[in-house]
DNA sequence: AAGTAAACGAGACGGTACGTCGTGTCTTCCG
DNA sequence: CGGAAGACACGACGTACCGTCTCGTTTACTT
């Protein structure tokens, strides 16, 4: 879809007008006073051309919204704690943004009739930088800044929901220091992996 | 509103019939596919009795759904570990529930359109259940069994944040076992209130 | 409104069915039990498809019935009584029918609150077939049937009011020898044209 | 209805203020936006109270005009013809009325689905005033003004029809010369009875 | 004078229809 | 011949009235 030889410009520029199109009218209207008739007049583009490459509004705002998105820094600069950090820093760029605050509750309930959106959903915005994120939480492990059992999957679930929780239901902003005080908490004794049935010593 | 003086008083058995209805149907189709008026329809009730008392269908199902969440037991048992235990359990049971799951997403969409929508949907669901938590775990700082200086409001909302994320992304099951471990490391170290702008010591 | 460029054209099929569909339903429910939502729905078509065609019910009426009317007769056969007697009939069709008594009034009421669909129920209903009429009762004049000063128009306002007078609030049928009978008194001694604030002799 | 024992009695003065309310509301809304709940609301008036002594909207406002209504003049003044203005006088005053043109097709309208409506609406407007008329167009053929076979019913039919049509659809004043003129030509050669299937002589 | 019962104002009730809007599909015509 | 323009069937929205009803309250007659 991105190497077509020779084939009709439009179709790119269209597309791209779309998906600009939609995330200015989200930032103005927010999701549910989008419509899509609404975005195809104003990106001057018909209807079914939207229709042709997304499957409703909720597909579309995925999209729009999955390529504004940061991407987590996995690169090793030597240093575990300050990746960590970096990493923590641009999960609260992502979950504390007003952008995905007005967006992901809304993806989250359409996704409750639509399986489809819900795996795009979970794969495209949650569990790509989440991996990203396990890159750097692993090699932690490895250089000894976190103990070998530490549980990293819930170490980055319980990280994103407090995010998310906080940036959904009381709007406050997620600043520098409460990043580098939740990192510094987790470090000290994060949540340990534990066998099923059995109670880990503390 | 109660002390209105003539006329036919608002009739509870309709407000009644329209909150089951609405919790019945909203378990069989889903939160949008809910509509006022088929609630109505289903409830045998004219559309305008609704809209006399719910603005519109997120204060309808905010309404239903509120009065059928369990509370937080704050009584004191002797033994802080379990009664933390059992806060955490009932938060599971909230922050796991299918229903809640269907719902909560919605009505945070909605919420972003509605201020006082959202300020109902924080007051009532959020931080009604907090408040008794917190009650619990201040008696566990009083015992000991937590630290003094334990930042009682980021447990709880780390771990409501947990529980949803894991629910709303990922479906799982919030069983038992993941609520003693989750409140294990918790009380093993848990994160530390901290001045603003000085690093805690780990 | 029919050179617009692009989109799709008003389905000429649609716009036919509804027509057919508001002349049927007329007839059986009457004009106060009509409703735009039940011609839409037997129609098989939707509200906006006819909200768009046509402003509301009455002027969705009007053009039902106005291509339903017949024409008054205006050919020269020759013999002016005849011919008179013809337009006559036509008339007496017109007004006497149970459709027109049943629309006729509603339309007039709905009018009164709407002038625009006041001067198309006039210039569509009453004007159009007076003016062919006209051209008949001249055209006695002409040839002497009718004194060269007959108040033409005021003949035919009689005609018509008589008629629907008595459709409407004595329900009678409107007979040949009704009408022959009228067009007799009318021939012998029509009213005739005076200049304003003098008496004709008698 | 008015023996009953005990409680409140009927409040006149609610009737009073019904009626007069409903005719100031109905010169300032038109019959169609004239509603029930809004007459009641004016008037200070339980809606029950409007539904117990009128059954519909149509009815009240028949009431409410009919008081409101000048009386043909039957006095014997000498001379038929002077009586004979004065009467189609009377009519042009009513059939030309602002009100009268706002209400009767209403009126007329709604008794297609309701002739209970419609009988009284013939009785109490019609009827009653052509009663009237008719006993000064005996008298006027008992002195010789009108010949003994002028049909006196058609002649009435005649005047209102033609008053009622201009009045409804041209909206023209029904002014003192009008009616002269029209006096003057209906008193040079009224229309004849004719017995049925018998041509009359010209 | 006290008791009582109908009629009252108010307005909530179950409904019906309104006119608007958004959806996702389909058709027509332009460049 | 691909795409904008937008008409189409559908169905939910929130509003306005309808005519019925159920409340307390206010009389005016009865005892």
């Amino acid at each position: 879809m991105s190497d077509e030889r020779g084939g009709h410009r439009r179709d790119l520029d269209a597309r791209e007008r779309i998906l600009s199109t939609t995330m200015r009218m989200l930032g103005v209207l927010g999701y549910s006073r989008l419509s899509i008739g609404g975005i195809a007049q104003e990106a001057a583009v018909g209807k079914a051309t939207i229709y042709r490459s997304w499957a409703n509004k909720a597909a579309l705002v995925l999209d729009a919204v999955r390529v504004q998105l940061p991407d987590v820094p996995v690169a090793d600069i030597g240093d575990s704690e300050e990746e960590i950090v970096a990493v923590a820093e641009t999960l609260a760029e992502i979950y504390g943004s007003p952008t995905v605050r007005l967006v992901l509750s809304a993806l989250v309930s359409d996704a409750a009739a639509d399986p489809e959106l819900a795996q795009r959903l979970r794969e495209e915005l949650i569990d790509q930088r989440k991996k990203q994120s396990v890159v750097v939480l692993d090699r932690a492990i490895d250089r000894g800044t976190l103990p070998p059992d530490a549980d990293v999957s819930t170490v980055l679930d319980m990280w994103a929901g407090l995010m998310l929780f906080r940036s959904l239901f009381y709007g406050v902003s997620l600043d520098e220091q409460f990043v580098r005080d939740l990192v510094s908490a987790t470090l000290g004794s994060p949540p340990r992996t534990t066998t099923r049935g059995e109670r880990p010593e503390t």
